[in-house]
DNA sequence: CCCTGATATTCTAGTACTAGAATATATAAT
DNA sequence: ATTATATATTCTAGTACTAGAATATCAGGG
């Protein structure tokens, strides 16, 4: 099962849900810190998902406004398809193959002025994404401990990330790369 | 310009090269640690580059045996190009959607004990990459320095996940989440 | 002279999304 | 009535690879 999968099927593990709702419950959770599933691509996997059986749809009036709803429900089939991939995810450390990398190993071929400005700016943002992150796990305290965690791990490679950079920053000024 | 394209691009910035030849240097290099280049993909990304004018190819014959080469070298608009790419790379941090925080967010949904069974493989299999990964550095040591510099980078940030993971799985085993 | 094996490129058919437009329904305001 | 807005789904046409088979060339051994 793949990453979008999963997690569209995870919110239909938790209880039934039809596409535009699921949309709104990924904004609200800020779901997108670590998955990436675009509104285009919900109700693309929520066909999948229903064809390869995991979950089943029943017609459903709108209680509000608006067209009748398509809410999908959970199969026994997706419910042990949850829970394996779920255990696949959490056993198998995954490759993240960022730019950064990609980019160190150019190094040689850009000016070292440039190359001081881009790794200073990396460290800006970063210190950015943390700051928004200590906030935002700050302001929806509390929370249950498997949430705190994931805030938690976070932070803490961030954290790292950040450390090495601002040592790596002060080795290129010193000319020492 | 996306990262398959810049890591392609990146090898004949170097020097002048040929398909066949791009994939044994990311094979000797080890490459596949920081990019994600199939061969299949190689002479896919050679031509894209070359529609987009960044590099440019002529026939030549081989020196052993096998039929003859095309042989890419970049352009100005190419090495404008990597520049510009290799820049923006070392200047945004990437955000690595990895599945193991959906794994997390996924926690309240299975038993416990394989739960705990998972995290443990996890941090078996993320020592052992740590170790490859420290082995690997050794044995080609004395390294340019940026080399050196992209190492410690991956280093660190294992070191701080195996570190979080450590303290988690005992929070887990004394029922703490 | 054919065969093997290393070298080298091309082609076909997928996969897994993804952007964005089109469509449709119902409520509320003007 | 009309218009705007929020809700909700579907469709078309891409993008960016990717797996794997097919094809081709050439050197050296039997």
């Amino acid at each position: 099962m793949t990453n979008a999968e999963l997690a569209i099927l995870s919110l239909i593990a938790e209880k039934p849900c039809h596409g535009y709702q699921i949309e709104r419950i990924i904004e609200a959770r800020g779901m997108r810190d670590w998955t990436e599933v675009g509104f285009s691509s919900i109700y693309y996997l929520l066909k999948k998902l229903e064809q390869a059986g995991m979950i089943e749809s029943r017609l459903e009036q709108s209680e509000g406004q608006g067209p009748a709803r398509k809410v999908y429900q959970i199969t026994e089939i997706g419910r042990e398809a949850h829970v394996s991939a779920t255990l696949a995810a959490l056993s198998e450390p995954g490759r993240c193959y960022t730019p950064f990398l990609l980019g160190m190993s150019n190094l040689p071929a850009i000016p070292p002025r440039q190359a001081l400005e881009a790794l200073q700016w990396y460290r800006d943002h970063l210190s950015e994404r943390q700051a928004a992150l200590e906030a935002k796990v700050e302001i929806q305290r509390p929370l249950p401990g498997y949430v705190e965690a994931m805030f938690d791990y976070s932070l803490n490679l961030i954290r790292a990330e950040m450390a090495w950079i601002e040592k790596f920053i002060t080795q290129v000024e010193a000319g020492d790369v």
